[in-house]
DNA sequence: TAGATTGTTAATCGATTAACAATC
DNA sequence: TAGATTGTTAATCGATTAACAATC
């Protein structure tokens, strides 16, 4: 039987890293309520992840800590968002601008994480021409000769479902190395990317399941 | 130390289900292609689960194959659904018919996975008062008077992230089980509720991360 | 110092893989 | 029948937990 090739240890460290971007998250939480010091306890009550397991997740990846102390949030945030890449800036193509490309646009997610978009895309219509969060929408359709690939870090694809594999491979010529998509459905992904999905579909399955005998 | 309370099994089987679903959504899509039969070595090429974790997965919850042909898409695709509840009608309130609000009626997300919107909420403005696809909005602030929790079996929060817990806590005093949310904030989960979270900025972590060194 | 909490190691547990008999 | 692919078991691997010495 074919030999599927091996996908790389990209999922590898996939749960340790997911709970570091949650453990961020809760660190902006708690600096925002002015909280200085965390211990590993106070977060299993907050997220739920077991003292043991914060700690040795944090440990994987340095020495973050205080003994007897706790940790320092500040500065366990910043190690964190070093870790996660977030000590640099990443320039974002965002591909689609309808309802959900906008809200997008207009939420606090990406500046928050040091993520800045540089151009948008769109299909002709009501879109293309005007500008969104001062970022003026270009044609998709000549994303080829208008997307600078060399600026772009990573792509937002919230175009709908049947137009998404052909976003992605469109990108991957075009040499953008990161992508997240939101509809529902499966991608073949390029080798030269790294492709994440987000599908409501996806987590309604999960809650109903977990509250069919709740 | 306290000892924090066991979170029951939900996130036991908590991987296999995520995949189940994943399955359920490939599964639609091939349906829509045509597909008649898969057998596991396909679907490890398209969902990247190894073969031998595809039928193990399916072993855990019945026999849904058959041996030197695979699976039959249409039987399959229903056995799934029927493990991850969607054998029957879920109806769901809305809470927040903002931006995203607005995006997630719209989108075909909810009558796909036989989701119903039966009730929304907002706070009085623009929208209260007005209909987002034929479902009348009322306003948040009467929601222990017209949510009816018996009618209602999970809730959809769209709310800005500062109001999300109060939601939580209002939606689990009215006797609602199951909750979804996407804010990018921790919350603390009433006992007689499911809640989870879709979180963007958690996504952007992972991406950024495995891109740091792709 | 006494008390607290980290960082880390060894033990356990659970999830995944490999292999193959069953069977279409 | 020969070829294919499931369902299932045993082996492996990796992730989590428990425990405690280090140390603030």
């Amino acid at each position: 039987m074919a030999n599927t090739k091996k996908r790389p240890r990209i999922d590898k460290k996939n749960l340790i890293i997911r709970r570091m971007s949650t453990y961020l998250r809760t660190l902006d939480h708690l600096q925002n309520k002015g909280v200085k010091v965390i211990s590993s306890a106070d977060l299993e009550k907050i997220d739920g992840v077991t003292q043991s397991l914060v700690r040795r997740d944090f440990a994987e990846f340095g020495s973050f800590g205080v003994r007897g102390v706790g940790y320092h949030v500040p500065e366990l945030r910043e190690q964190i968002a070093r870790v996660l890449g977030f000590d640099r800036h990443w320039k974002v193509a965002l591909i689609g601008a309808g309802g959900l490309g906008s809200v997008l646009m207009h939420s606090a997610s990406f500046k928050k994480r040091n993520l800045e978009v540089v151009q948008i895309f769109d299909h002709a219509g009501v879109s293309v021409g005007t500008s969104i969060e001062g970022i003026p929408v270009h044609d998709i359709a000549n994303i080829e000769q208008e997307l600078d690939a060399s600026r772009i870090d990573l792509a937002i694809i919230a175009v709908p479902p049947p137009e998404v594999q052909s976003v992605i491979d469109r990108l991957s010529q075009l040499g953008v190395r990161g992508a997240l998509y939101f509809a529902s459905r499966p991608v073949r992904v390029p080798e030269n990317m790294v492709v994440l999905n987000m599908d409501i579909t996806v987590e309604l399955g999960v809650l109903t399941y977990q509250l069919q005998d709740f």
